[in-house]
DNA sequence: CGAGTATCGAGAATCGATCTCGATCGAGGG
DNA sequence: CCCTCGATCGAGATCGATTCTCGATACTCG
């Protein structure tokens, strides 16, 4: 990850306020730990990386965090939902891998003439369904190098 | 869901059989739910389509099926794992559309051409990174006609 | 028919996620 | 600097989906 650390907490801030809610002691931490997690991460891993975080606030400090779109909401295939920071603030756009097996996620960016090919198709697709697409994430499955 | 449902059971049939496990009076009223369903259901709607079947036997069917690649496991975005039977049995190939709101999946495919397409930037990112990527499925996020 | 194994169903146990509630913290006003 | 009031905090209770336990049944095969 490499983002400018003080940069992305003044996103946050800028989110928070915006909302008028405040970048606290609580929610800072959480925001630190997201950094250093190497991609998405659950809410176990981030207690795990600063034993000073409380579950509960984790959660609910993760879901307004989510709230104001400072981070964002994955579902992977193991039952636990991870969170990541927000691509506005990352300015890091990627799709996902999912090992279908153990549940890891991975990060992954589509080569430019794939991606707007996709988008192309996507928009069809989104015509013709009832779903409006947003493209804002594309998850594939996949197995790990880690699963056999 | 236009399969032949004789046909299809006898491909379970085999399926089970394969693995010494027998196409039960607990499982086939468990498939024909998933068959009358109309896209990936969970445990409930299942249970709430045919009253007659226990929960537990549902899960625990379900796991089976799984288990012999009847049926498929289907992650969404609300905190509810979904079934659907498996395309080699259904024989009718698509990927999921998921109302990153509701939680709602949605089938689609794609045109023949997208779909190579998109293999092909798959299979190349499959190989830049440490997933093998199978395509199986995937899955897309969106917002579906009933979330605003 | 009898043995041995796969299943069944109901209820208990798990465990991630959410909610409750009294104690704190922080920005502004006085 | 003190006070007020809403935003936050943290620990523990609660919720709900999923899984496990276990005695009772249903089949298959000899």
């Amino acid at each position: 990850m490499s983002v400018d650390v003080d940069e992305l907490h003044d996103g946050v801030v800028r989110r928070l306020a915006g909302a008028g809610r405040r970048h606290t002691s609580g929610r800072r931490p959480v925001v630190a730990a997201l950094v250093s997690a190497d991609g998405p991460a659950t809410i176990s891993e981030l207690v795990d990386l600063d034993v000073q975080l409380a579950q509960s606030s984790v959660y609910r400090n993760l879901a307004v965090l989510e709230e104001v779109g400072a981070v964002t909401r994955v579902v992977a295939h193991d039952d636990r939902v991870r969170f990541e920071l927000a691509e506005a603030l990352t300015h890091h756009p990627h799709h996902h891998l999912i090992c279908g097996n153990c549940g890891v996620v991975g990060d992954f960016e589509l080569a430019a003439d794939a991606e707007s090919a996709l988008r192309g198709a996507l928009a069809r697709i989104g015509r013709s369904t009832r779903f409006r697409m947003d493209l804002r994430r594309l998850d594939l499955l996949g197995t790990c190098a880690a699963c056999p």
